[in-house]
Order: C-alpha cells, then structure tokens, then sequence
DNA sequence: AAAGTCACG
DNA sequence: ACGTACGTGACTTTA
C-alpha cells in the first residue's frame, strides 16, 4: 500500500527555529531552521518508509481568507530575517534529497495538505500529516493520521479519530466548531469572546456544532447567553476561517510526489556546505559509509507479544543477548517499557507488561531468573533493581557490556550502549535521544518504533559481547570483571533493595529544631547587614560582604567574589557577620541536602531509603551513590552528625553494626611501594600520622604535640592524592616553601615512597596508563601534555589512582566474600551501605556476637597485603551509636 | 545547563 | 614561571 507523508513546511520550519538554539555557519548565517527540518526528514524517511513525500509552504501574503476576513493572521510578528533567510536553503535541501515541494499564491499549506490528502484518500492511501498546527486534526480519519509536534519538533504525538475522540471527546470534523467557538489568537480569528477551551467543549459536547449552539443560544444562560448571541456572526466567520479549503488548484499528482530514496552523494554535499557535522557522520563522512543509518543491516524481528510467544518458547534455549529498557535515571522507580532477546538469527521483543503478567511468558521470566541460563546483557545492575520491585528477577549475566565497557576505560566520555557500539566498531545504534527525545521532550514513541529500537540494541550488546571481553582478557581484566564486578553487581542490588530503615518522624523534627535556629540566625544577619537579601545567593552575598561592609576581597570564582568556607574562615576576624554566616550555611545545608532531601527519598511502603550505586562512574573504581547519595551523610561535625540517628535497624531489637577499614590507602601504599618505615609501622599497628610527625620532625612519639600530628596527617594525604607543595601549602595554611621542605624532609625519610612516586609517573608515561592490584586500568592521556597544569594533575592521578583503586578492589573484594559468607553461614544479617573504606549492616540481635567478629575478619582478609588490614567494628541502636 | 558551595571518603 | 591537592552527588541560584 502506498504511503504519503505530508509536511507543512512552514509550521514545522517556525518550531524547528524557535525550538534549537541559533546555530550557524561559519559565514554567520543561521542554520537552525534548516538543521531541525533536516534531522525531522531522515527520521521521517526512516521510520515512515514512505513512498510519497510533500513539503507545502505557503506563498504569498494574502490569502483567500484575507479576501473575507482582513485582519485575519493580523497580529502575527514578522518572521524574523534569520528565518525567512533560511527558507531558500531549505528548498534547496529538499530539491538535493529529492523531496517534492509544493507552494500556490494564495494559499496557505495546510490548504494544500488538505487537498493532498483527500486526494490521497480517495485512492485508499495511508497519509500522515506533519505540522505543529492543531486545526490541522480536523483531516485525521481512518487513512489519515496527524503528527503533532510538541514543545520542540523531536517529539510527536500522533492523532488520528481515536485519539482527537479521546483527548477532546469531539469527530475530528468538530474542530473546526471547537475553533469556531473559541477563536485563535495567533491567527487573530476572533471566535466568540469569553469562550475558551472548556467552555467550547462543554457547548460542543451538547450541540454538536457552532450552528447547533447559535441555534439554542436561547436555552444558555446568562454571561455565556449574552456573548453567543452577540458574537454569533463571529463564531461562524471563525468557523470558516478555521476550515481547510480542500480544493486547491494542486496542478501536480500524486505521482509527482513518489520518493524513492536520495543520493547520498548529493545528501553528504549539502551536509557538507550546511556544516551540519553530526549529520554528515551519520552519514559516514570520510567515504566510510559502513555504520550509516540508512545502511544498518536488516534484522529478522518477531514481535513475540503479538505474534510470536510460541517461537520465543522455541528460541529460549538459544538466545545470547537480553536488553531490557529501563525507563528513567532511578531503578527503584523505574519503568521497564520492554524487553528484545537476541538469539544471533532474530531478535524477539515484548511489551513490559507481557512480560510481567502473561501466561505466555512464564517460560521467559524462569529463563530470565536462570542463573544456569547465561545472557548478555548492557547495565545488569539497572535492570536487576527495576525488575526487583517488579517481581522478577534476573540471574546469569554472563556478560555485562555496560561494566566491561567500564573496566576497558573507565573515563570514557560515552559509556551508552550506542557509544559503546560505535567506539569498538560494532555496528550503528541510533542513541536514546535520538530515539526517545531528552528533558522536557522525552516521549516513548510507537509501539513499533520502541520494539525496533530494542532489538538493535539487545544485537549491539550481543555483538559487543565478545569483542569486549576478548580486549578485557587482553588487558588482564577478565578475572576482575567475572570475579568482582559482576558478582558485585548482584551484591549491591540486594543491598538496594533491602534499603535502609529510616525514622521520619524524627527527621522531621529536627528539622523543626533547624527551622527555628535558622530563623535567627537569618534575622541577625539581615541585622547586621542593614538590609534583606538572598543568603544563598553567593553573588548577594559577595555584593553585601565585599561591597556594602567593604571586607577584603581574598579570592574572586570567574563570574566574581568567593564566598567559600575557606573565604569565610579568611574574613571572620574582621566582621561578627561572618561566622553567622558561616553558621547560616551549615544549618541550610543539613536542612535542604539531609532532612529535606532525605525525606522526599523515604518510601511510603517501607519507611526505607533505597540508594542506588553506580558501578561505572568513578575513575578511580570507587563506587557513587545517588537517589540520595548514602555515601555524604555528615559525620564530621556534632550537629550533622545527629542526622545518622535517623537510620534504624529494619526489626525491632536489631542493630546497626558498622566496619571500616582503619587507613586503608596508607596501608595499600605500604604495599604497593614496598617502603620499608611505612610496612614497619603498619605491622606494628602504630598511629601512622604521629609515626610520621616523628620520622619527619625527627623527635620521639612523646614529643609530637598535637600540631605536629596535625601536619604529618596533611603531608599523609597529601601523599596520597599525589602531592605538590602548593596543594600541601594552601592545606596547612603555610608557605610553599615550607610546604615543599616538609615533603622534602617526608621523601628522606620514606624513599620507598619517593621511588614510588616517581616510577608511576614514568610508568604511565611509557604505558600511557595506570593499574591498581587487580589490574583496574585508568588512562592518562595528559601526562604528556605540555601544558604544566594538565600535566602535573595527570601525574598526581598518576600517583593516586593505584592507592584510591587498590582500596576499592579491596573492600569490593571484601563485599562479595561477605556477601557469601552471610549465605554460607545462614545468617540473617544484611548488608546495608558501603561508604568508601565502611561496611554497615543491620544485625539480629543474636547474631552480634558472630558478626562483630565475622565483619572485620573478613575485611582484613579479604586480599593478603604486605602489611596487615586492620578494620574497626562498633554497633548501636542506630547509625550515630555506631561509632 | 553552568556555577558555586559543601557534604562524605 | 606555571598555580591544583584525589574521588564523588545534591542543592540553590543564575544565565
């Protein structure tokens, strides 16, 4: 059957320039218009597979409506000079991509669409309709559909009876009524005044039609009664005015408007001379035109929903790739729209909620929840979760491309299936917001269009599969992957899930207490500066601070003055207002971030918070954790440190045990720089900062006063995040001189350290990265770079990376054997947080005793160091009493 | 969407 | 001479 697509031109070419930011050329011309309309038309070309295709501008300035009604479109502006400049290019991208055009004086495009469409019609043709104009549903019928743009021009919302009956309960016919009634403002159709949407509606729903109410205008009553009757001869006009004249002139026919694909040659050239460059690489500029879109390989399909559930049962045993699409950046409140399983020979997709509920697919959900049945997959962590509070459950991923992906280069910019695909060559994917639109336009967009997009990706993860993981055995990763990662993952959804039990009531009220502080603490401040303003706002601040009360500038951020802690520590002395301040920001911060942030995250349903953490974030290895973020809960000062008494065990007469591992980076440092003072006063378990105060400062342990302590513990840092004296210097609040004489004096006496230091720069000069003890890569382009800044930071990551990550693969390592250890054991304590360098549980009463023995055990020996692991156990009533 | 700030290890 | 400590996420204001 043939298939016409029908654009109006102008409609789409205004919301294409209002929509996109004003991209140009490098002549200065604006392209935007033309760019929008462009990626609108290839999507249009490639999911529609039309066979006819019409763009209808309009021409001219005055219309026949003109002629009846003169001041119709009487208020519209101007179309801006960048965008009626654009429409010459336009016509001519479309004559390159040989698209047929179509323009009449004295009539406007929805006239010729109209015409287009009936004719279309007649000859039993599908028509789609492309316009942002909404008069334009009154053609929609059984053959004719209408794509309406919304907000921008990458989402549609597509309309034929069905939905116009739906969303405003009248036959497309009657939205000529419904604008009849309530007129249009932008194209100054009058309507009648006073009548909007609703009150149309309601007069549409009893009457019909505009005659229809002018006709009963007697039985409305009072305001409305008045303004139909007064207005009627206006209802009509706008009624009329609204109508698309369906008997244009078109002097072409229909088969003038065939489309039968466009040279790719001519396509490049125009893309070429637009500078459109994303365009031009989906295209495949350079002559490479393997991974372009029009080119992507063919793939067998079966909608096992609709059609196939009996040869997915059949196909089971064969499938090597899953992707199941997970709706939103939070897994705990995710939608899992569908899901696509590859086989290599055809790829079948469902419906989520097939998946979950039908018969059908009770053979696909034991498949999926077989640990003996292995599968591909992209983010495994992702899907696990959502699946979870659906019921479902997902065992024996074999490979997860998303993590290998991660372990390959961890900083790589693009970590989406798309990226992935293109970065290791595995074929075109068109990316998700290409797909589903980003932000505000995000939409999921037909049926058939989502089963397409799935089954691409459930092939790109198949494909992706092994090339990844014969790299990741390559780089001697795979252990890293399949004995960690991986298993890692099922680690952290089960903590995930579990959640952790939080009093809201007593969250609340103390942030009643931060209420009432706050509210003094604001009005003395208001006091002393004379004047209300923005506390939060930094640039309000600066103004009041720096110019109203005149206090020295000390540090200025690129847009002007700092007013951060270490600013504000700097201007105390001068002004009692300042550690209010101070004070202010503290209070604030615990209010927004940690009563009212972590209220919002409490489950209605359990009382719990449910973080969520991210495996393939941080270079370093560590993980992150978002929704909220479990791993910032303030301990460090007294006030925010209460908050933790809001996290409770999940049963009455638990406990919260808590574990960390006491300096594990100074003690991976021992190892990994083989230092001989540093392992000695590791395995003699000595307070490593006093050690150092007296090895660096030459004195005995009973001479290190507090201040000394004080230094040996920053230079210890330092150390550890690769240490420059300027850093030291601003830390500690001295000179760089000095600075750099205490590293001086710290490399003397640690030359394990020093020798350390230097050989991993060098090393990630030579291999152009570095490892940690699982051989976690990390690579650092920049420490060639002959720009200082660059360099130096690259070589202080250089320098930190072994000892961050090392300490990561450790307590990673320690997760997984703890995890087994609780199941092998048959214990009924959980796991509940890691933050860094702590394990934190919830614990049966019973089990206390076993557990504040088994929990640091195995931390300490969950890898055997050169120097021994020591972590800290303490328990209590609740995450404060943990201490 | 970026910038500034601040919470944690 | 150069001028930053390493790794994260959340909130608020502002452009």
């Amino acid at each position: 059957m043939n298939k016409i697509v029908l654009i109006d031109g102008n409609s789409i070419a205004n919301r294409a320039f209002y929509a996109l930011p004003p991209l140009s050329n490098s002549a200065g011309m604006q392209t935007n218009a033309v760019y929008g309309f462009t990626t609108m038309l290839l999507r249009l070309l490639e999911e529609e597979q039309p066979t006819h295709f019409l763009v209808a501008f309009d021409a001219g300035k005055a219309t026949f409506r003109h002629q009846d009604y003169k001041e119709y479109k009487g208020h519209r502006m101007k179309t801006p000079p960048e965008l009626s400049e654009q429409f010459p290019l336009l016509r001519e991208l479309l004559d390159g991509l040989s698209i047929s055009r179509f323009e009449l004086e004295g009539y406007e495009a929805d006239d010729i669409i109209g015409t287009i469409s009936r004719l279309a019609e007649s000859q039993k043709w599908q028509v789609l309709i492309v316009t942002g104009d909404k008069d334009m549903l009154q053609l929609a019928s059984n053959q004719v559909t209408i794509a309406l743009t919304r907000k921008g021009i990458s989402e549609m919302e597509r309309y034929g009876p069905a939905e116009i009956q739906e969303k405003y309960g009248l036959a497309p016919k009657q939205i000529i009524d419904l604008k009849g009634l309530m007129g249009d403002a932008s194209d100054n159709i009058p309507g009648i005044p006073g009548v909007g949407e609703k009150t149309a509606l309601k007069l549409l729903h009893e009457y019909g039609s505009v005659e229809e109410v002018l006709t009963h205008a007697d039985s409305l009553k009072g305001k409305l009664k008045e303004r139909v009757t007064e207005h009627a001869e206006d209802a009509r006009m706008s009624k009329d005015l609204a109508t698309i004249f369906r008997e244009v002139p078109v002097e072409l026919k229909l088969e003038d408007m065939s489309y039968g694909g466009y040279d790719q040659g001519a396509a490049r050239e125009l893309f070429r001379k637009l500078e459109f460059k994303s365009l031009l690489e989906r295209l495949g500029d350079a002559g490479d035109d393997a991974g372009s879109p029009q080119e992507v390989e063919s793939l067998q399909l079966v909608r096992a929903d609709v059609e196939g559930s009996e040869q997915l049962e059949s196909a089971l045993e064969r499938v090597q790739a899953v992707h199941l699409e997970v709706i939103g950046e939070n897994p705990h409140e995710a939608e899992v729209i569908g899901i696509a399983l590859d086989t290599g020979d055809a790829v079948y997709t469902a419906a989520f909620d097939w998946l979950k509920q039908s018969e059908q697919a009770a053979s696909l959900r034991q498949w999926l929840a077989d640990a003996e049945k292995p599968k591909h997959i992209y983010d495994s962590h992702k899907a696990i979760v959502a699946l979870h509070w659906h019921g479902l459950s997902l065992e024996g991923v074999a490979v997860d491309v998303l993590l290998a992906g991660y372990l390959l280069d961890p900083t790589q910019g693009d970590d989406t299936l798309s990226g992935l695909s293109q970065r290791y060559g595995t074929g075109w994917l068109a990316s998700d917001e290409e797909v589903f639109g980003k932000g505000a336009k995000f939409k999921v967009p037909d049926e058939a269009i989502t089963a397409n997009h799935l089954a691409r990706k459930a092939r790109a993860v198949l494909k992706l599969a092994p090339v990844l993981k014969e790299k990741l055995e390559a780089d001697g990763m795979r252990s890293l992957l399949e004995d960690v990662e991986m298993p890692l993952t099922r680690t952290l959804s089960r903590m995930e899930t579990t959640g952790f039990k939080v009093d809201k009531a007593g969250l609340v009220a103390y942030g009643q207490e931060l209420t009432a502080q706050l509210d003094t603490i604001v009005k003395d401040i208001y006091a002393q500066a004379g004047e209300e303003f923005n506390l939060n706002s930094p640039k309000q601040l600066g103004e009041i601070l720096f110019e109203k009360l005149g206090l020295p500038v000390v540090k200025k951020t690129k847009t002007g003055y700092s007013t951060d802690a270490e600013v504000l520590d700097k201007l105390a002395p001068h002004h009692e207002i300042v550690s209010q301040i101070v004070h202010y920001r503290q209070l604030a911060k615990l209010q927004s971030t940690y009563i009212e942030g972590l209220v919002k995250e409490i489950r209605e349903k359990t009382g719990k918070i449910h973080t969520y953490y991210r495996q393939t974030i941080a270079a370093t290895g560590r993980l992150s954790s978002q929704f909220p973020n479990l791993q910032n809960i303030p301990i460090r000062m007294e006030e925010g440190r209460k908050i933790r008494k809001v996290f409770v065990p999940s049963e009455p007469g638990w406990q919260v045990l808590a574990a960390d591992y006491s300096q594990i980076e100074l003690r991976v440092l021992a190892h990994i720089s083989g230092d001989p003072r540093l392992k000695e006063a590791f395995i003699h378990d000595m307070d490593i900062h006093t050690k150092t105060a007296m090895d660096v400062f030459g004195v005995h342990a009973d001479e290190v006063d507090a201040n000394m302590r004080r230094q040996a513990k920053a230079v210890n840092f330092g150390i550890v995040y690769g240490i420059s004296d300027y850093g030291l210097s601003q830390n500690l609040n001295i000179t760089r001189k000095e600075a750099a004489q205490f590293i001086e004096q710290y490399f003397a006496v640690f030359e394990g350290v020093k020798q350390f230091m230097t050989d991993i720069v060098k090393q990630a000069r030579k291999d152009g990265y570095v490892s940690t003890l699982l051989h976690r890569r990390r690579y650092l382009p920049e420490i060639k770079a002959s720009n200082f800044n660059q360099r130096s930071f690259a070589e202080r990551t250089a320098m930190n990376t072994p000892i961050q990550g090392t300490a990561a693969d450790i307590i990673k390592l320690a997760m997984v054997q703890m995890e087994e250890k609780l199941r092998e054991e048959g214990l009924r304590s959980r796991m509940l947080l890691q933050v860094h360098d702590e394990l934190v549980f919830e614990v049966p009463e019973e089990e206390l005793g076993i557990m504040k023995q088994l929990v640091p055990q195995v931390m300490e020996q969950a890898i055997e160091l050169d120097v021994p692991l020591k972590a800290d156990v303490s328990y209590g009533q609740n995450w404060y009493e943990a201490k």
